[in-house]
DNA sequence: TGCGCCAGTGGGAGCGCTCCCAAACTCCGG
DNA sequence: CCGGAGTTTGGGAGCGCTCCCACTGGCGCA
């Protein structure tokens, strides 16, 4: 194994000016500097991270903590661990995962080993478990999803409440007066995951203020087709649908159109949902950048971590684009 | 920060004790013991991840190289990555999660900064770059999926011939005497990826060894409608269906309904497909576990890092389930 | 009694890096 | 010509652990 010393034997220089070539940390003259980098790669030198670690007290690395129950849409939640990993890099950190089944545990495990310098933290709940162990540990933590209390934390998510209101808004502009959202699957609302109920809010919320009538029902995929018949059957008169359930949008407009409705005539259809899933559809759809969101929470985190005071709350917008499912009167 | 040698003073033993009471590599007395572990739990001792790394050149993490590209199925690629960390916990290892993108570069990055101690990677293709840096690389390896050399690298995947061919006999010994397999999207073919063309080899084997004829076709689920329209048109005597493409069940059914072929009475269909889907949808199908791979091909690969010899092919049965959708005569 | 053997334990070098504390050198103004 | 400031570099302690090399005391056997 080449070590930083033969670098410096090879280069003519001390260890601690290769260390500080490769950290940038002291300013090194051209010449220095060049010498060192030839030999780096003539030798083929690479630090070895855990003398790093122990040296600088920083493994440049984070952990991932990534969810994987019931109701939650599994490329969403790959899109955006993707976009993780790939925005981790880019601030020369590597990204370590974690199950939620080690639970607290792992966290406390991780964090307490100094295996990793921070941690993200998808799919939180309202009462987690796991938010006291956060709070107390000595590094710093991003949560994707807001819990019940986010005091102390630093959350960030898309901004669910303004997406609800948005679909409500769009279906009553275009002259809708009875309208519905068909959300995620009971087991989610169960749960008390925060963006159901926050969209469900937004939606009413906006639908209220313009004096129009709002169902808004849960929806397991696997029973899209009954869910349609019956909400259609308890509302006749509903002209206007927000769907905010991925994997539910296709088999509900099969049972609409199923149950006689044509899209728009009769029924315009909005749907919270990536833009791929819209696009093939032909669907107005708010957007919900999964790959922004991974992003964006990784940027904040190496905020925390170089010791910037991160905002407590991010909430990124989404973007509505109108489609063929919800023409213009 | 407690350090081993804090654990030490309090237990009233040396640090060489309280190190070989945590990781068994010499016997101690049960007195001796059980006052340490004592300690550790009083004071909460964790020992840093980075000391044990340099001091022991092991770090107890592994990489593990996820895909992210067409036509590849998510969820069962994220089934088979919670189950390969789940795993790895067993055997006192984390995971470390790298992208492809990163390509050979990152391979190289953990391996040789001794960041990993070993490498699992998924979705390999048939004449993979990656595949003359690992057999260089000077830690242990497992590929799951088979490339078109896979002299000097472990490799591991499930029986796709064998899965192929029983589709074929499956349907040649309801009687059906003209057969199709509907395959994965053109691209995953284009790409020579092994495990598209391993089931249609077997599945061509199969039915030629009965004499039956048989055609294969790729199939993009954005457009399975056609794919099963051109089939049926192309082919009128056909009477069994071998799908191999989970997202394109559904749509595919969906089609072949509509162009009125009744499932089982006309057209008897069996998938290639995870059992929960065909358990909802009541197809007979060939079960591809995907946890129990992500989990062996770890369990592979610790063998390797603990000096055992490994196979160098390891290829994991699947189980025909019947079902609904291909009756016995 | 003397010896070898074994089980249990302690001491401490060394893993490869970082970063504090100087030291060397150059340049400038007085 | 000297002192001080600025720039560049070297020396080496120390990070927390592992594991090699002893050392000790008890036991059985000749």
């Amino acid at each position: 194994m080449v070590k930083i010393s033969d670098v410096a034997r090879h280069a003519g220089v001390s260890p601690s000016t290769v260390s500080y070539v490769l950290s940038g940390k002291r300013s090194i003259s051209d010449q220095t500097r060049r010498r060192v980098m030839d030999s780096i790669r003539a030798l083929g030198y690479r630090p070895h991270a855990g003398a790093r670690a122990l040296a600088s007290n920083r493994s440049n690395v984070i952990a991932l903590v990534v969810p994987l129950r019931s109701g939650i849409h599994v490329p969403i939640v790959m899109q955006m661990v993707i976009a993780a990993v790939t925005t981790a890099r880019t601030y020369d950190h590597d990204v370590l995962l974690l199950t939620q089944d080690e639970g607290v545990g792992g966290l406390e495990r991780v964090a307490g080993s100094s295996l990793v310098d921070a941690i993200l933290v998808m799919d939180v709940e309202m009462h987690d478990v796991r938010l006291p162990v956060l709070r107390s540990l000595d590094r710093p933590s991003v949560l994707i999803g807001f819990p019940a209390d986010p005091s102390g934390l630093t959350c960030i998510d898309w901004d669910f409440e303004a997406a609800g209101a948005a679909c409500a808004e769009h279906l009553v502009d275009l002259g809708h007066r009875e309208i519905a959202l068909i959300g995620a699957p009971p087991a989610v609302y169960e749960r008390g995951t925060g963006f159901a109920e926050r969209t469900k809010a937004g939606f009413q919320r906006a639908a209220a203020e313009r004096g129009v009538h709002a169902v808004v029902r849960p929806c397991d995929p696997e029973h899209a087709r009954e869910t349609a018949a019956d909400l259609l059957r308890d509302h006749p008169g509903l002209t206007g649908i927000a769907v905010h359930n991925e994997p539910a949008v296709e088999p509900l407009l099969t049972a609409f159109r199923a149950s006689g409705r044509r899209i728009p005539d009769d029924l315009s259809v909005i749907a919270i949902a990536p833009d791929d899933l819209a696009e093939r559809l032909d669907l107005t759809s708010i957007s919900i950048p999964a790959e922004e969101l991974g992003r964006q929470a990784v940027a904040v985190l190496m905020d925390k971590l170089n010791g910037d005071q991160a905002p407590g709350a991010t909430l990124l917008p989404s973007r509505l684009v109108a489609r063929s499912s919800t023409p213009a009167a």
